[in-house]
DNA sequence: GATCCACGGGAATACACGGATG
DNA sequence: CATCCGTGTATTCCCGTGGATC
């Protein structure tokens, strides 16, 4: 038992036994260490990569498969483990032979949510690259190209960078990478994560590894884990993780964030355990198809308040217009009725939201529309309000 | 001085409907 | 009957401005 776990253990127990051990567990973005179920596909991401472990460049890579299938759970449990070890090894060739780092191959992560332009893309890929400081502002993009080419074809430096999340509806395609990247082939490989099959690509990587969906027993197994890591013992039942699996499809994020909801409100009612009707409405809180709450939680927190604030509106009889009057009458919001609008517009043309066509009511002009949630609401209100308060 | 970017505002365009027109 | 037109909204698109950083 670590550190962390007897602490841990130690606040449980100091007022009685809480439903809820951690949030972080039952999250559908939360990574953990060891993900479940995809040693096959770990041993075929290490053979890719393993020139790496000699100095040599690995070609690059496209990692696919549907929301929920574990990509970003085994890329970033590998990536971080890879990123130590290459550490370590760098600081003892330091600290012992003084020797130059250039026969180690460096490994980084970007996650291209969270960018919001190709700028901002090339710049959190250099950011992971480099230990340096890289500046955001007052430079062009040039500078990033010429940044490197010095620190790396100069200087014979390798390394191999993880881009997750790549081709989604607010993100870049792979292309975007492949060009800026492109430009040193000889010392960076990249690793695209992203949905879309191989062959729809504009680009094409060199290697392939897909990742289908879980399989329902695997998936069971998933659940079982993040459970016995977030609940109390005995909180849930197996005959329930296995429905949640069930309705799920194999889709990990939508079942974790129905586990989750489902934890969220047992705890607001100050039950001590989920009950199956619990469950139901945890599940029903995931709109399916639902956006990953991951996407939500990169948008610029001036959309996530509006987003949390469309959620105390009853939508149903709201069109867009009046949605974004209400929420804009919110002096703490400090955004205009126009620019609430226009966000409005934009979460739905990204599938955040669902954009319906509203019955008419005054039979004058186009029909208005009203918005509804496309993610997982319960997830996102307890994880905002406890990023933000409410 | 250069450069990036979030906002706000509003112009331009699309759409729905009823009524007029050919 | 098929189209066109006018009106009123909804939706999309674009650009100037100002703050911030280097």
């Amino acid at each position: 038992m670590n550190i962390e776990e007897r602490v841990a253990r130690r606040r449980r127990s100091d007022d009685g036994p809480h439903l809820i051990r951690s949030y972080d567990a039952l999250s559908p973005a939360a990574h953990v260490r060891d993900p479940d179920g995809r040693g096959s596909t770990l041993e075929r991401l290490l053979d890719h990569l393993e020139p790496a472990f000699d100095g040599d460049l690995p070609s690059n890579a496209y990692v696919w498969g549907p929301k929920g299938s574990g990509k970003s759970a085994l890329v970033t449990a590998l990536f971080s483990e890879l990123g130590r070890v290459s550490r370590d090894v760098r600081s003892s060739i330091h600290t012992t032979t003084r020797v130059d780092d250039t026969d180690a191959t460096g490994f980084a992560y970007v996650d291209a949510r969270g960018t919001r332009t190709e700028f901002g893309l090339q710049h959190a890929i250099l950011d992971a690259l480099l230990d340096e400081r890289v500046p955001k502002q007052g430079v062009g993009g040039d500078r990033f190209v010429e940044l490197l080419e010095e620190r790396f074809a100069e200087s014979g430096r390798t390394a191999v960078v993880a881009i997750d999340h790549l081709g989604e509806p607010e993100t870049f395609p792979v292309g975007t990478v492949e060009s800026f990247l492109g430009r040193i082939p000889e010392s960076i490989a990249w690793l695209a994560i992203g949905r879309t099959p191989p062959e729809d690509r504009e680009v094409q990587a060199e290697s392939t590894v897909h990742l289908p969906a879980y399989q329902e027993y695997v998936l069971v197994d998933v659940l079982t884990s993040r459970a016995s890591q977030g609940l109390a013992h005995g909180a849930i039942s197996h005959e329930e993780l296995r429905r949640i699996a069930t309705w799920s499809g194999g889709d990990a994020h939508d079942a974790l964030a129905a586990l989750f909801g489902a934890a969220v409100l047992a705890s607001e009612a100050e039950k001590r355990t989920i009950d199956p009707e619990t469950v139901t409405a945890g599940m029903e809180a995931v709109p399916r198809p639902s956006a990953a709450i991951g996407q939500v939680l990169a948008l610029p927190e001036n959309r996530q308040r509006v987003l949390r604030r469309l959620l105390d509106l009853d939508v149903t009889d709201h069109s867009i217009g009046t949605s974004a009057e209400t929420i804009a009458a919110d002096e703490s919001l400090d955004l205009s009725a126009t620019t609430v609008k226009r966000f409005l517009y934009e979460l739905a043309e990204s599938g955040v939201l669902r954009r319906t066509r509203a019955e008419r009511t005054d039979g004058l002009g186009r029909p208005p529309s009203r918005v509804e949630p496309r993610f997982p609401t319960l997830v996102f209100r307890r994880v905002f309000d406890a990023a933000y308060g409410r």
